[in-house]
DNA sequence: TATCTGTTATATTATATGTATAACAGATAG
DNA sequence: CTATCTGTTATACATATAATATAACAGATA
């Protein structure tokens, strides 16, 4: 089964980011499981008509972050021990970046009860 | 009283959106309040070291949105009218942005309470 | 008049993004 | 052995963003 990537090319968020997003994103559906193989960073740049640097980037990243490793020999494979558990540095990054948009959504009038619930349904996406 | 702005130069976050979330953070504390005046560009950016231009940025984007409203002899004010609510469009590009975050966070086995009481955490500093 | 305001215009430097082309070394299939 | 595919690295280029630096203008104010 082939993760299929629907990029953005007008959008603000760079492509390799979006690109990197949406393999998070297969691999919290359960789309993409442990030891399962991604496409080269040849053939996948050529799968969505983009750069094989710009795909090169994404996936170095991703590699960086634990989400996946790259063989010499068995290509792109999405970690087979899993992601890495979320470590105080991880949950200090997430809370950075979670305090504007508290911030600004309760300057907009979202009381806590709302917000929590829009959370709580973006979870149910990925199950 | 004047709000205190911290800015760390050696963040990835452009210094003039650190500016831009310290004050919408000052107005969901309530520190800011409808109708407060705020330093002129000129006062801003010399209070706190930086250029003009990153300080004009901020503000005319804080204007944009709604937070601040520029008039040529009253200055700087936080808008008298409050923010507008929280609609649509908002919501949607709430959504854009808390989607990868709860997808990364489900991969590093965070599970839903986690991240709600992690969000219902940091609603609290705002009161 | 002098000063402060927001605003606009230019210019420069540095960094980020995305593409393009090329090459190298290791592994694999014919 | 040859050809092909792999990840990787190196350069180069174009564009956009971020930040700073000066300078000027027009309106308001002391």
């Amino acid at each position: 089964m082939t993760l299929l990537i629907n990029l953005d090319l007008e959008s603000d968020e760079p492509i390799y980011t979006q690109l990197k997003h949406q393999i998070i994103a297969g691999i919290a559906k359960g789309l993409l499981k442990p030891g399962d193989g991604l496409p080269s960073v040849r053939s996948m740049a050529a799968d969505i008509g983009i750069n094989l640097h710009t795909v090169n980037k994404a996936y170095q990243q991703l590699k960086q972050e634990g989400f996946i490793l790259i063989h010499r020999q068995k290509g792109v494979v999405v970690n087979p021990d899993g992601v890495q558990q979320a470590d105080e540095e991880y949950r200090s990054k997430l809370i950075k970046t979670l305090h504007p948009l508290i911030a600004e959504s309760l300057c907009r009038g979202m009381n806590e009860d709302e917000f929590l619930q829009l959370c709580s349904r973006l979870f149910k996406e990925f199950s």
